[in-house]
DNA sequence: ATATATTTGTACCAACCCGCATAATAAAGA
DNA sequence: TCTTTATTATGCGGGTTGGTACAAATATAT
């Protein structure tokens, strides 16, 4: 349980992994593979675990896959964010699609694109759990980029006038093809171009 | 083989499926869990075949799952194809995201999306055929609605001024997203604003 | 030292996986 | 009727799956 902090050196033998890069290694093979091309084997490999601590540290396959899902989003969730806190909406726009689009292209091998879209989309028709909290991503998303315009809007700041909320979704509806495509093989150009065209259609 | 029309009568026992409904059940499995998440035995459940007549009809896993996407993609392609031939882009484009919502709510259980956008990406990286398929048919639907756009722009239609290229791209990007939202369990409603919402920034 | 507590490593389990070998079946041809 | 051809049906074989039991290992506490 180990309550993060300092730690008064438990009583048995102590760990051999650090739990936070070895999930970090987790969510890197799931969102390689995805979570059911994703096997036990492959995710001890990558943790540099052997199974029975898995076991203990993080519950079954699926509990590994929402601890990734959660530290992804989180991650990814405060980068977002920070983009989104230029000046201009327009600057904002472009710093958000530009951040997500660095992460999409990152990877070893082929482009990897977003764990949430690219992975626990497929699973969320056979895992409701999965589904929500899908679900529960794909909105924070939306109201973050919401928030943004609206406050563009207040501030008189040049905008696409509408509903802030669709106009949002729209934003982020692009985000999420983003990821797609990138995993798909698209070019950095190209991904580029699609942002600054969406970011100038929202922003003026 | 078969060459489709009339049949001058096999010599052999007669085949107790017809392929292309059995194609049909194939692709809806697929769509439902993903390459990964179906197994052969729910695959011949689906198609009412046994395993032997399957590989007999379209060779292994993998080979089912291309003639899957590819019958999925000739299909929905004529339907958006279609959905594109309105007399303006904004009634086109409308008409583009109705199809397709439509079809990525339909399913018995939960919605499915769309196979490409929820399935075939996963898939994406660890399959470098699959990938090209992916690519090729995003690349297709692109190009589609970019000659949509670049009529309009020709016609004197009203529409958003710019790369004909570039803004298809974002309005398939669109199009995708609202593939995994509707797997993700976003209302009917919701997929529409964001459908009219792109259709009035794209076409003015 | 000895006892106690915790984790690691090995090895195993039953279930499932994909693909195929083989035999039974159902038609046409001779 | 008997052969030939093409399909269906059964079921197996070797490998992989997710999960766990159990003993060895390594620390602290007494």
């Amino acid at each position: 349980m180990r309550t993060s902090t300092k730690s008064a050196r438990q009583r048995g033998r102590p760990r051999s992994y650090d739990r936070d890069v070895a999930l970090g290694a987790i969510r890197d093979v799931f969102w390689e593979r995805g979570f059911s091309g994703t096997s036990l084997d492959d995710i001890a490999a990558a943790a540099g675990m052997n199974r029975p601590s898995l076991y203990g540290a993080f519950g079954d396959k699926r509990g590994m896959y929402f601890a990734a899902l959660q530290l992804f989003a989180a991650e990814s969730g405060r980068e977002l964010q920070k983009a989104l806190e230029a000046a201009t909406l327009r600057e904002a726009l472009e710093a958000f699609y530009s951040r997500a689009i660095q992460d999409y292209l990152s990877g070893n091998g082929s482009p990897r694109g977003c764990l949430v879209v690219c992975t626990a989309v497929t699973e969320a028709t056979g895992d409701s759990a999965i589904r929500s909290a899908l679900a529960a991503i794909l909105a924070e998303v939306d109201a973050a980029v919401a928030a943004r315009i609206a406050r563009a809007q207040a501030e008189g700041d040049r905008c696409t006038s509408g509903d802030a909320t669709a106009l949002a979704r729209v934003a982020t509806s692009v985000l999420h093809s983003l990821a797609l495509r990138a995993r798909a093989g698209a070019r950095r150009s190209e991904l580029m171009t699609i942002a600054r065209t969406t970011a100038a259609l929202i922003a003026g």
